[in-house]
DNA sequence: AGCCTCCACGCAATCGATTGCGAAGAAGCG
DNA sequence: CGCTTCTTCGCAATCGATTGCGTGGAGGCT
């Protein structure tokens, strides 16, 4: 009676025949243990199961329409085929850009995964990272990891797997773009056209790619003889109103800077903003660099300059370096290279069209 | 030794003290099902436990940090506490907030959410919907119904617990803005400023939203007695090359369109950059509005006009309301109001810091 | 022809939580 | 004081899949 009430409740609200390995094996005749091991069977070499009896029960399986209960398989076998990803917010495009790298491949590799926001407040990060373990994931992916915070480390302590995404922290397995050489690029471009006098919105302290990509920066402005003084370097939040606010003090400096870096798109948009602001051109008053290229640097009625790094791509590495761990394999990190788009922010092609 | 081989394993991968209620049984020298009844009693009345019963084992569970085996609760109750949704585009800021709101307010009710991006494609859609499924979720949310897709009539057969999101579908439950009321806030907006030649960037149409936000903003010129030719209203794709192309067209009709409404606030930015393209002012020669009022549309160098949507609320009425319907209560349609943001590109206000 | 090996499959325990039913004890009532 | 009625809790079945171990049979080898 139990068992009825809960097999039609499960039936109406899911509305999926509940097909059973049971139910399979009843009908092609063998027992429940032999259709488990034929339709897990890894086609290569496994065993147990003879050729013909295995594919004539995936026919069945199929027939039937049989999915596996991962409520069932996750019991027994204490794993859930699910990963966990924290991400700052799903809202900023770099993110949910990796995110849907981490997706991508997590899919292909039979995993689902689980997001959750958590607007890089270390607090809300534990919370959501104990949810996430609470629901019992196969291991984590984190996009917001802080220098600043012990969480990762804790979760190491307790050998939760887990691979960092965007932003390092050493000893620890990440998956980024190699940031300092970014930062070096946006440098080296800005020197090319003769800009002497730079600044850089340095972004959160917190997180490696601001620290990283200014770093990288710096280094090689100070390599060509023009270190840039520490008061032209600004922290900053990585959105529009943390990038004009930056600027804004920048740009009352004096002698004013002739070009600026942000270490993000939309810092650099905010900057952009400022410049107007102030009664002066982009692109031939004030140059201006941002890093991760979105889509939206391309469309700016003013091109914006861009580090572009691999977004999409650092997602899927970064999956697929964690199903590597879960399969009892070591992984190791990974810098992908990022590359320099140079548009009307710093050329100063102002020309209808330009943009496009 | 399976069972030690199994725990090792998950106390190596997941990193946590597997307690479980027998665990706690044991010590608090109940049984186990008093245990089970003990923590998940509803405060209010709880299942036949002593209340102090109850007080203590809580306190015993907390200290033991024990944390419900996901697995073996849906093994046996056949519900999952996951929700489903799917989204066209989780890099869609518009969806990415709407799905923040699906989250966290499933969060609050006690369920997770899984996402999965369709591109809006409906051979996707079945897919995902399918391995969604599969999952075991207990609902779904769809935020990408298409209007020549039979994809939602078919889960509904089935009996699938769902709600649809941002876009409607006759006869199906869903949380959207009332786009119809929204087209004609921009079209009464458009009157007042004296427009008497305008054209709309109409969207997808398979698409409620931009259907019904045209047809809000048809009505509206149509009851001014100023209807709007049918040349004069192109679909899209809900970018902003496909807002940029759309309004390349419609420029080149003679006499020139003064006001474009487009139906999504990208695709108005593709009418923007179309414009400059033109050698004309937005704001002055030619006036637009956009639909969503993302934080990008006040940010732009012309501030956008736009209708605001409340994206983060229609994703948590969805959520609560799929929930509701889980509970065995029935869940009803809502539709949320939006209101209009006047700014530059239609106010032609171009002074410095206007957009601020 | 006898014995050994290996293949293919069945048996049954197990994972952790939930829940209908029954029983014991306490409390109330006549 | 006996009987009824709650209250509180234990018992055991159950969900579906996985897997170590055991077994029957076929085939090979001498």
């Amino acid at each position: 009676m139990d068992r009825q009430a809960t097999r039609a409740a499960a039936g109406t609200r899911a509305g999926r025949a509940p097909v059973t390995l049971a139910q399979i094996a009843r009908q092609a005749g063998v027992h429940v243990s032999t259709v488990s091991r034929a339709l897990s069977a890894d086609d290569a070499v496994r065993g147990g199961v003879g050729a013909e009896t295995v594919t004539q029960i995936r026919a069945l399986a199929e027939e039937l329409g049989y999915q596996r209960d991962p409520a069932g398989a996750a019991l027994r076998t204490g794993r859930s085929r699910m990963l966990g990803v924290l991400v700052p917010r799903l809202t900023d495009i770099v993110l949910a850009t990796i995110y849907e790298g981490i997706d991508a491949a997590a899919s292909t590799a039979g995993y689902h995964t689980v997001v959750a926001n958590t607007g890089d407040d270390p607090e809300m990060q534990r919370r959501r990272a104990d949810a996430l373990l609470a629901r019992r994931v196969d291991g984590l992916v984190l996009g917001d990891a802080r220098s600043d915070s012990d969480l990762v480390a804790e979760l190491a302590r307790r050998r939760i797997p887990l691979v960092l995404v965007s932003r390092r922290l050493p000893g620890r397995i990440s998956v980024t773009t190699d940031d300092v050489l970014g930062g070096r690029l946006a440098a080296e471009h800005l020197l090319s056209l003769g800009h002497r006098r730079v600044a850089v919105v340095a972004g959160e302290p917190y997180a490696s790619t601001g620290v990283e990509r200014t770093q990288g920066f710096l280094d090689a402005f100070a390599g060509a003889g023009l270190p840039v003084p520490a008061s032209h370097v600004v922290p900053s939040r990585f959105d529009v109103p943390g990038g004009r606010a930056a600027a804004e003090h920048l740009l009352g400096l004096a002698p004013r800077p002739t070009a600026v870096f942000a270490v993000n798109d939309f810092a650099a948009i905010g900057v952009m903003a400022a410049v107007r602001d102030a009664g002066l051109t982009v692109g031939r008053d004030v140059a201006v660099v941002g890093y991760n290229d979105v889509p939206l640097a391309a469309a700016l009625p003013v091109s914006l300059t861009s580090v572009r790094s691999p977004m999409y791509r650092m997602g899927e590495v970064a999956a697929t370096t964690l199903v590597t761990m879960l399969d009892g394999r070591s992984g190791r990190s990974r810098r992908l290279r990022p590359t320099l788009e140079a548009r009307a922010s710093t050329l100063g092609d102002h020309a209808p069209g330009a943009a496009r």
